[in-house]
DNA sequence: TCATATTCAGAGTTCTTTATCCTAAATTAG
DNA sequence: CTAATTTAGGATAAAGAACTCTGAATATGA
């Protein structure tokens, strides 16, 4: 099996949109998004952790401390969360795996397979996190 | 890193791809596959292994023997080798991993990537290994 | 102030995928 | 029938992803 995008940034997409449910600069703890997400536990912190050392997420030990966003959240694009998180290989390589593939020798998929791409990076430019936030509330989510 | 495909499967595809440019029911054996393609050997021998198994291939032992097309290349589309090595996952999930994400409660890209979705899924139902082979030959790739 | 509970930080472990190795079984050619 | 060649298939190793455990930092209340 193959996923498009790692659980790891599945995950770092699931608690960003968390975080962007709270109040701008409450902060929120791994146990509580962990429990809320059905993420485990020590696995979230790690993403967490790197996170915010890509300087999307800003954190605090001790109680009352936690996670959050380091910046509005309408200005965190799902890209920027896939990026900092997997990368952006799935914008550069044949996706048949092909070596020799290029504008120059294209695949039978190249230019079909470009356009998808495209299609995919604007899905992702496009939505911020407050929009996926907004839209993906409901009542049992927080 | 995350690839739309597993490595497995750019591998099978690269093997099955290569075998639609030799004369029908030929038989080419794991050695010539790998050098030619690149592959690791015994890596490429599971795979192979796998493809006739699933009734992709078909094989023959000793000298003169290898591997060959089950049936004709125009018979098999890119979308029956993914789905032999990597099965449909990616037909089925959330792209953002939302556990809740479904048509009664969609995530806030649902429906753009169920157009996107359809699209790779048709991008691989319509090429079949006979064309893409076609479109691939040059000089150098047999 | 200081003990303590709580939280993140980072090293360590397990599991899956990728890749390698080795022996056996089949088949062809001489 | 023997030797050479090729796939079959299990066992092993290395790399990477997924997950866990222990320790350092810090707020809070006695």
């Amino acid at each position: 099996m193959s996923l498009i995008f790692s659980r790891q940034c599945e995950y770092a997409l699931q608690a960003v949109t968390y975080l962007a449910l709270k109040p701008e600069g409450e902060m929120t703890s791994i146990k509580e998004l962990a429990k809320k997400l059905g993420i485990p536990y020590h696995f979230l912190g790690k993403i967490l952790q790197d996170l915010s050392y890509k300087g999307l997420l800003a954190s605090q030990k001790g109680p009352t401390g936690g996670f959050r966003l380091a910046m509005p959240a309408k200005d965190i694009t799902l890209f920027h969360v896939v990026e900092a998180v997997d990368g952006v290989g799935f914008t550069k390589n044949c996706v048949l795996g092909f070596p020799e593939c290029s504008g120059q020798n294209p695949c039978a998929v190249h230019e079909k397979w470009a356009g998808l791409r495209d299609g995919i990076y604007s899905m992702l430019v496009s939505k911020n996190i407050a929009q996926v936030a907004r839209e993906m509330r409901k009542p049992e989510y927080v």
